[in-house]
DNA sequence: TTGTAAGCGTTATCAC
DNA sequence: GTGATAACGCTTACAA
């Protein structure tokens, strides 16, 4: 069935069923609600691959993110494709997803894809700064809302945690409890919410007056192997410190696993404060203490912002998602202060 | 750039072109081989909305699931989709994700979208068998793999894991410990695979001469308060229970509970199993014992087969994916004879 | 306010 | 082997 059956049916022209259709303002209002009818009772809906073909541009927008498998085990990405889905079940659009492949990177060009499909927009999901799809994305003039990265212009829209301030609270939250050798375990340099996260790590030493140690910043990669190691290391060097912060709940695993190997105690010699929340963050034991993201909540700020990026009826903007620091064993407790004086 | 550019460029027709990089058989050798030249050096490729409308097949194909949000925390989707998408990256497949959301099931009939936008295909995992999403794929003539549904025609392809025989196993692991009052803690009736998973608990219990029970079966719904509550009742009513076997992890998180308010010790004085191996499986304390279904896998044979259909180059069929008993320590140890008599 | 007709970029039909 | 030409189902100048 074609808008052809529902002229036909309606006795006008096809032109005059794809204006009342579309709300155009040119019809009369009998006639469009006439048109309204027939189309409901018909169970008619336009075919949106040639409106798509004439109109180029659909009412698909696509997701980029980094591969699926990166991803599993945290769980986050399904909390915030649950979120963009939700968003964008009002306005009626559909969502194609486009995973990063490295491996595959050389055949399939995004930006050709989006401009074949006729994308409305994207959505960018934790790409690293030098990934190429993110130039690739970010040059384009495709409405574009970028999740946990930073815009390089107006034309985007962000929505991100304020992962300084998250940052910054939880290693409060360590310096609350009595430690001052606080150690970090950052994410990869590329990432740009590492850097941030970071900022906070030293702007809470700063806060409380201990100077920084550059010795007790290592990069993690956002591994677990990598933070295992690279925390190791720094359990070994440094035995005085109390307190590691990590800018992952997957590298707080690591740092777990460094500390048993040092024949350290997490949560009682050793305070581990993690990021992120994931669903296993409770269940781990001891139970990580964590700065939980709102994955949902950024994932439907990001689909609103981006139907408002679509509908030219706003200006890119950046969002921030509140997030909270859930404290749970791995902290440990209040420490005496005799313990101090190592 | 069209298709028109490449036959001006190559001194050719459209039609020509078309044929050429279509790979029909009445176009001269040396021109297609000029043609496909061209088309690269261009960069061109087709534009696929054009082609959808007038083919009436799109490359694209559906993935139709359950709500994110239910899954959410399992982590298995994700397992899933990784699959998946690594099955269509060699054939150029796009995929559009459908997540039947019970809320917004009047408005949206994925039977239409399917076919307004002419997809090739669908997979479709874990709907229960009276969804009228269910219904309403299987029903229509469209290329269709389920995956962990029942086959009710030979037009569909069906992917699982041998549900009973991984039951069975997993039951008689908790035989073989010397457990002889085992529970079974069930998922939703209208789930196809709770039924197959009770036969393989029923099957092992033959196996080894142990009367049935009716009395020890009971519905979880797959949630993890209903089957507390349930597992709780059971703990109360027949304090002799000391295997549990429970149709999914996230139910055996219910058990752990019900047991900790019966006073009971899970892996001590209560053996359980679950079944998927979700990713926290290994962190839950005790670590759970459970059956691994290999979810990529099943995504990566769901991916494969709908090809298979879509090219029409087989038939439907059903594929198994293999499973494997992941003993942890919520089974226990083996049992002292002496116990049994209680 | 309504209708006619020309596309959108392809592929399919059928002559040449 | 190759090329006009007519679809595919829709939107949109432009004409009426």
């Amino acid at each position: 069935m074609t808008i052809r059956d529902v002229a036909r049916r309606a006795g006008v022209s096809v032109t005059t069923v794809s204006k009342a259709l579309n709300e155009y303002p040119d019809v009369n209002e009998s006639t469009r609600a006439r048109i309204h009818d027939i189309a409901r009772e018909m169970g008619y809906t336009a075919n949106p691959i040639a409106s798509t073909l004439v109109r180029k541009s659909s009412s698909m927008i696509g997701f980029v993110m980094s591969s699926w498998v990166r991803e599993s085990g945290t769980g986050f990405m399904n909390e915030i494709l649950s979120g963009v889905y939700e968003g964008i079940q009002a306005e009626g659009y559909e969502v194609m997803i486009l995973p990063v492949d490295t491996q595959n990177q050389r055949k399939r060009s995004f930006s050709r894809l989006i401009r074949e499909y006729h994308l409305a927009g994207v959505i960018v999901q934790g790409l690293r700064t030098d990934d190429p799809y993110y130039t690739e994305v970010t040059r384009s003039d495709m409405p574009c809302v970028l999740i946990d990265m930073p815009a390089d212009g107006t034309r985007f829209s962000c929505v991100m945690s304020d992962n300084e301030t998250a940052s910054r609270e939880a290693v409060r939250h360590l310096i609350s409890l009595g430690h001052r050798r606080i150690a970090h375990i950052a994410g990869t340099a590329q990432a740009w919410v590492s850097s941030v996260r970071r900022a906070g790590y030293h702007a809470a030493l700063e806060d409380a007056g201990i100077p920084r140690d550059a010795a007790l910043v290592v990069d993690g990669m956002y591994l677990e192997d990598t933070a295992c190691s690279a925390a190791g290391k720094l359990l070994r060097e440094h035995p005085e410190i109390t307190g590691i912060f990590s800018a992952s709940d997957v590298m707080a695993m690591g740092v777990f696993q460094a500390a048993r190997e040092a024949g350290r105690k997490v949560g009682e010699d050793l305070a581990v404060v993690g990021f992120d929340d994931v669903v296993w963050a409770p269940l781990v034991s001891p139970s990580l203490t964590t700065v939980r993201q709102n994955f949902h909540g950024m994932g439907l700020k990001s689909a609103e912002m981006l139907h408002t990026l679509i509908s030219g009826s706003g200006k890119g903007e950046t969002a921030v998602v509140p997030h909270e620091l859930i404290i749970r064993e791995s902290s440990g407790h209040q420490r005496l202060p005799q313990f101090d004086a190592s």
